[in-house]
DNA sequence: GTGGTCTAGACCACG
DNA sequence: GTGGTCTAGACCACT
């Protein structure tokens, strides 16, 4: 799996770590009942902090992504994640700004529409 | 203009004041030429500090929603700002982690765009 | 005279006033002897506060690019100036953070050269 | 790296901090993929606020001179900087009244571009 | 009265 | 220890 940090970014490091790790789920690059390197050897691969990376490890867990095993570490667990109106909420508020300065900006509903169905299908690639 | 801020969210304030206003522009609840609230009347209204709505209105000016006219303080000017390869590359990156995390969580496509429609379509109102 | 005011430029009006003035007077479009519109009928042209010419007025009659005569306002009066040490200093620090940046930006004693003396014959134009 | 502020000037202590910056690139007294102080070590060795150096960083990374990494503080990254029409116009229009006004004031030409083949050539020094 | 600049001091998130 | 955010209050330049 490849994880693609920006430390120039204004985006906290565990949290581009964190969406990485849910990306590679989505491309099914790690899959279901699978473990995730090892919380010191990620940290070691990346060339990051390890506090940063049990941070997003616990970011994870609590969003229902992953179990921690005592043998196996962190296990990829999406058997009881579902989309619920939490989450919803959040995407809509998280993703309405872009919309409205997109809006402004004279992009078209149907031009917005063709580019969010082109990120939707290029996830699982 | 209804400003809404929380003040309880890890958004910063003048972020959100900043994404409030750009709401406000595609709304049409202050039109092209018109001036904002002065900073320190804006501050006093909400009340924040002025640097707050100083810095919101810097990010606008810089994003090129606004002009500062030392006659007129701060100008609503959205004749020059399209929608170039760097903004679409940034509202890509934006909610492409919304996207993802919808994926895992099960959500369809058609799902999906639905809702996009949907925030699209009540930003007007 | 043609003088051109950006009010949305974070140099002053009063500033940008001057050296337009300036200009007009480099490029021979008003001459020696001539009179400046009056303070009064300039800030209505220009649509500006009359404090705001004035000041400008005073800071060319300072450096010596004008007289207030008490029948024909302003003149322009050029006979006594000249580039003395004071002035040359000024001028070397105010080009050289431009030329510092620019030779960051990679830019050539040449090119820089050939820009400045192409400044410079467009002057009397 | 010699940093030479004026605090009498009127010129803000955050501009003039940039152009020595600048000046200290050009000079090579930091050397691309180093780190500047920490605003708060430079605030206090200048004897300034830290945020007056903070606003000083934020303007050099916006004008690309810097970036700001969230393991090394703000380090020098002049890969990316070029000179463009926009930093030749903003070069253009700030020396054009130094220009303008040493024309007025009887420098010819040659004088002139003497003058600045001497700065520039005394920038790498 | 406007924004711009600067200071001082505080808290927090991040690494 | 780092920068980011926010506050409070002050002075100044500009219009």
């Amino acid at each position: 799996m490849l994880l693609n940090i920006n430390f120039e970014s204004d985006i906290p490091i565990y949290i581009q770590l964190k969406n990485e790790i849910i990306m590679g789920i989505a491309k099914k690059q790690i899959e279901n009942g699978e473990s995730l390197p090892s919380v010191r050897q990620l940290a070691e691969d990346i060339g990051i902090n390890m506090h940063t990376v049990n941070k997003a490890y616990n970011m994870l867990k609590a969003e229902g992504f992953i179990s921690m095993d005592r043998r196996k570490g962190a296990v990829v667990n999406t058997s009881g994640i579902i989309m619920d109106e939490k989450c919803i909420q959040e995407m809509v508020d998280g993703i309405r700004p872009y919309m409205a300065e997109a809006y402004c900006r004279g992009m078209t509903k149907e031009e917005f529409l063709k580019i969010a169905e082109e990120i939707y299908e290029d996830i699982p690639k």
